[in-house]
DNA sequence: CTAAATCGGACCTTGAAGGTCCTGTATCAA
DNA sequence: TTGATACAGGACCTTCAAGGTCCGATTTAG
């Protein structure tokens, strides 16, 4: 648990795939070929990176994306934010103000920010360009199984 | 988003209210009425926190629960491990393995476990214990927003 | 024996994630 | 100019797991 959404996973894939390739612009229905994926998925999460500001778009024939950084300045907390948007553990339930007035609870809420802050840096530190590479074999001898290739990761 | 499952965020101010009691044995009636959490649910959450080793309770009249360690020894990702299972931002779908033996995925797969790793580290770090206490000052202003108390943190 | 608790599981409901589709608009090439 | 291609922006439907309720069985204290 505390997982990411499957679009958020998949355009991590869409983005690694966008990045290792030379041509200029990429389109929807390329990168859905390439990945495996259906290409309505590929075509909205497209659109949500763009409006995330971490891709770029031209329409028309011979349009397609392309990344709006380099990838070294895009960080997976991006990808993240831009599909699910602000990467926060838990939820604010504003209603009910009331028998809460006791004590512990935003002593709770004071912890929880500190927590969330913590995840989003261990996000932000990491780039599109180091998830693009493969892993370092030190990282990988944590899965530690088989290797039973999917779309996805995990 | 990254969120972790209400039941979670109960099961922690639950925790932290069985810390700050004095009592040998705390009932699910007791803790639903401190709380202000519907009594079933209160209920269903202390006995999956029983199931992880992390409470232990006593059947009968004058039964409840009460904590299976000390506080600073039981860690924010027990308590959500205890209600959702281990803790994993990816899912991994076992489904058509098949277009995947191309480049790019499995590297992908190696960084998602290393990022699995540094979050669960991140949330072994903090204890039930800190959990409990009043956030300090410098983290409180994370936030930076009016405290609208409410049953759940965020 | 009785009341008060937990234990275990079945069960229902609902909201959000996941996914599809359609219309409009911009761009390029013939 | 026109047609083909591709993105933009929503509306829309479906499904599944989280969220929540309830009940019978069992254990314990008095």
């Amino acid at each position: 648990m505390l997982r990411i959404t499957k679009q958020a996973d998949y355009a991590i894939v869409l983005m690694t795939h966008i990045v290792s390739t030379e041509e200029r612009f990429l389109s929807a229905t390329e990168l859905a070929t390439r990945t495996g994926l259906p290409q309505p998925i590929v075509s909205k999460i497209l659109k949500l990176l763009t409006r995330g500001r971490l891709l770029e778009s031209h329409r028309g024939v011979k349009g397609g994306y392309c990344l709006a950084r380099s990838a070294a300045e895009i960080s997976v907390a991006e990808i993240i934010e831009a599909l699910e948007g602000p990467i926060s553990v838990t939820e604010c339930i504003e209603e009910t103000p009331g028998e809460c007035s006791q004590e512990a609870f935003c002593r709770v809420r004071g912890n929880w920010q500190h927590i969330n802050h913590v995840l989003r840096d261990a996000l932000s530190e990491i780039t599109l360009e180091e998830m693009a590479r493969p892993a370092s074999a030190v990282l990988v001898t944590l899965g530690g199984r088989e290797a039973a290739p999917d779309v996805t990761a995990g």
